[in-house]
DNA sequence: AACAAAAATGTAAACGTTTAGATTTTTAAG
DNA sequence: CTTAAAAATCTAAACGTTTACATTTTTGTT
């Protein structure tokens, strides 16, 4: 069968008119049961699909929404995307999936062709912060939620993990723990966890005395690459570090690795922390302690967010959604006995 | 602004035809320059956006190709749908993806609501090998590509993985290094990899003449829970062996998880290759052998393939890839040592 | 300057729905 | 059996493009 059957044709074969098929289609009620009945055969007879197109085409309505995420090969979205796409479907929503690659350039194409599409919302993890090219979306009128990393230029809901008490946790955890040259492998500071994480990192260290020494800051790009040159330019210091602790997940990938080829011990050598879970950090001995937050959580909120800013536009004030993370302690960071 | 201006808005700014006004939005020359620039004006200034479902509605086509997976959570399926995205937004495709969560009724609903979204293509890890909700798709004409799963009853495109020749290999190499006590935690028999992978495993051992023993072969159902049961179940064995093929990632998981709790020693007491690289392979000591499967590559064709299909409709055969996946030795299978 | 051919532009229909408002049919009361 | 009200159904316009075809303008030749 290559001619898709029209409402046209469920109208005539049923022998009705269009109005009267749209209204059985849309379960409007107020129509007969014998009609609506004749009308359910002649389209299961024609196998007739309603279009979504010339739907959205008269309705201005797509029930879409875009997600625009920097990497989708980072373990964290995937999560984060299940949690949307269940909300989503669950309410008549999918899903547009792009990934930017941290490019602001790949990004405002993206959400050019969103825009161009139709989307009735947007979730997005920005690789560009400061970006106008949110504006546009804003004069369309376009919902949107930032997720993981907030927009600074523009007001609009998010929902995002305190990082600073995250790594403030971790950080003060090691403190308790006898540390005092605790090192950092920190995100862009450019971006809001990267800057965050960084900040909770200063405070945990300030709350106890304890002087920021700039030789133990790596700045890396949450990237595993960077990870790695960090743990080996903090095992080359003259004075190293007996604490870690890294900004993210990929970042942590790096540094792990570089600890086992330096064969720097982990725990009897140098206590470790990161941001996010893992999955390896509870199969490489010992476990790895690691800040942890609600992935698919985040997404569910996410889609919540734009879901009520769809529906009711008008008198919503900005909302802002600020999760906590866990601290998992389990064996990365035990007892430091000091030299 | 709330007004969406449209090609009409434009045309009157400009004083020319929505034709002429079509005719430069999609560069198909026949313009005079200086009447292009006077159009080009009047879309900057009015802020013009085409709007893609108004286009999609006449040309019946819509630059979008479904993507349905099984669980976007599994590592393996974000690194395919980054090359299926790669290459889509090359040629102006976008993607709307959806998981099942292994659920053919979720699958059924995704596949209808795709066919009425308009979706050029569809590229699938489907949930259903035997489903009959793709006759809905072939009913319509649109192009099916099949990825990691065959579909059987219907004649569609497909990238897959060699699974015998992957298993064959892995056993074949733990046979060479003096194993003739091979378990294996098996993946659903009702899927392709999982029959696959298993009858792979069957060649090696016939090849070498080892008697196949039922108590070494355990169902799974290549989630982390089966993978966990099963290397309990191999550990209780009254004739433990001496060594594992896990057939999936995520069984993989779980199984090392167990061997850990167990204490159950890799190489010394017991070896072990799994199906699928994954991220902790390279962190636990000894490293994990695994068979790799090229990832990315297989989005890569995939796109390609649906590509070819929407633009030659007509003439084109059943086309089949069969990529051929690589194993990694690393340590986790090392010499072994008979008593 | 006239003309034909080529180039540029315009007109109008079509894509498949939804929906306001008009019309017809049914229902129920007198 | 009438009739008014209620319920069901229909008509036709609109959504914003693309495009075949018609018309106008430009170009180049004589």
């Amino acid at each position: 069968m290559e001619y898709k059957p029209t409402i046209e044709d469920v109208a005539k074969l049923a022998n009705v008119s269009i109005a009267t098929v749209s209204r059985v289609i849309n379960n409007q009620g107020g129509v007969r049961k014998a009609t609506e009945e004749r009308i359910l055969n002649a389209i299961n007879e024609l196998g007739y699909i309603r279009s979504a197109v010339a739907r959205s085409m008269k309705k201005k309505e797509t029930n879409t929404i875009g997600i625009i995420v920097p990497d989708i090969t980072n373990p964290f979205f995937p999560h984060v995307v299940a949690g949307i796409e269940q909300k989503a479907r669950e309410k008549g929503y999918y899903t547009i999936l792009s990934s930017t690659n941290e490019s602001p350039i790949v990004e405002e194409e993206i959400v050019k062709i969103f825009i161009e599409r139709g989307v009735d919302g947007v979730i997005i993890t920005t690789a560009n912060e400061t970006g106008d090219h949110i504006r546009l979306l804003q004069e369309q009128g376009i919902p949107i939620v930032a997720v993981d990393r907030a927009i600074k230029k523009f007001e609009v809901d998010t929902v995002l993990v305190d990082n600073v008490n995250g790594s403030y946790q971790a950080v003060r955890h090691l403190i308790l723990q006898g540390h005092e040259r605790i090192a950092i492998i920190c995100g862009p500071q450019n971006t809001t966890p990267g800057y965050e994480r960084y900040l909770g990192y200063k405070k945990a260290l300030e709350e106890y005395n304890i002087p920021l020494d700039p030789s133990l800051v790596y700045q890396g790009d949450f990237r595993e690459g960077s990870g790695y040159k960090g743990a080996l330019h903090l095992f080359y210091l003259e004075n190293k570090p007996t604490a870690i602790f890294s900004s993210n997940n990929q970042m942590t990938f790096g540094c792990v690795k570089a600890l086992m080829e330096l064969e720097w011990k982990l725990v009897e050598e140098v206590a470790f922390i990161g941001f996010d879970d893992v999955e390896i950090a509870t199969f490489i001995r010992p476990k790895l302690s690691v800040v942890s937050r609600p992935m698919t959580a985040i997404g569910e909120i996410a889609f919540q967010l734009v879901y009520d800013r769809i529906h009711f536009k008008e008198n919503l004030p900005k909302r802002e959604y600020l999760l906590t993370p866990e601290l998992k302690i389990r064996e990365s960071c035990s007892f430091y006995k000091k030299i």
